[in-house]
DNA sequence: TCCTTATTGCAATTGAGTTGCAAAAGTAAA
DNA sequence: TTTACTTTTGCAACTCAATTGCAATAAGGA
């Protein structure tokens, strides 16, 4: 496994996802971003911080790809099977600390399961 | 609601969702009726059926958009929160037909919960 | 410091999905 | 069938997320 090294950059980007507390499109960070470096650095920061297990990622109900911090994830232990749920109206986009269940499938070998809920946050429901 | 005309290009379409038996990318449908119709022709047919009810859509682990033909579902009602399943090897794609439970989530108003799982199929896994 | 490896910026590219518009096909009424 | 009207389709151009190649820069170790 490639050496991640924690470059200004990697520190910076750390930093904007700890300072939203939520999960954040790709699209978003690189525009909260786009003053302290260029859209492939994002890109591939990302990449290498979700392989070292430090965020986890998943699709958007939009078609985006969204990243949020793991809490106890590592290289070899992702625990990225909690749920996420995405305002329809706002788009705040969080994590869910829940168990979800996975079915049992017959003949077949789940590696992985993603449950995204959809529908209105506490903001917009009042 | 927009009449939705049986078109001969709606007839294909139906006829090559209906062969496949499974779940396909826009992508794969697309290349598919490259003879029959145009890109955009897709498309908009898989909207309206969508917007008909005749089929349902869901995000692909690839980021792709995917579609099923439903099993009774209506512009009213539409059973489609069933979960499904994608072969990481193969790509094969299937509606699981099982009742998940949506978890509780306290403040926020769920409309609607995606589940897709992925691993290995029957095929792959011998 | 020198050498090697990892990272970054930039421009160009890929590919899914969309849009505008004119032409073609379908529908219904006379 | 003819006419008038609506929906559908093809085509080309476009949008936008994501990727790639390559040269330049930064980091780390000896």
């Amino acid at each position: 496994m490639a050496i991640v090294r924690k470059t200004k950059s990697v520190h910076t980007l750390l930093e904007v996802m700890k300072q939203a507390g939520e999960a954040l499109s790709v699209v978003d960070l690189v525009n909260r971003l786009d003053q302290e470096m260029n859209k492939t650095t994002v890109y591939r920061i990302l990449d290498r911080l979700e392989d070292e297990g430090l965020l986890h990622s998943f699709q958007g109900k939009d078609g985006l790809k969204w990243y949020a911090q793991c809490q106890g994830c590592s290289t070899e232990h992702h625990t990225d099977m909690h749920p996420h749920f995405q305002c329809v109206q706002c788009g705040k986009t969080t994590c869910l600390p829940l168990d979800v269940p996975i079915p049992k499938v017959p003949n077949v070998k789940i590696q992985s399961a993603s449950l995204l809920l959809t529908g209105l946050c506490e903001e917009c429901l009042t």
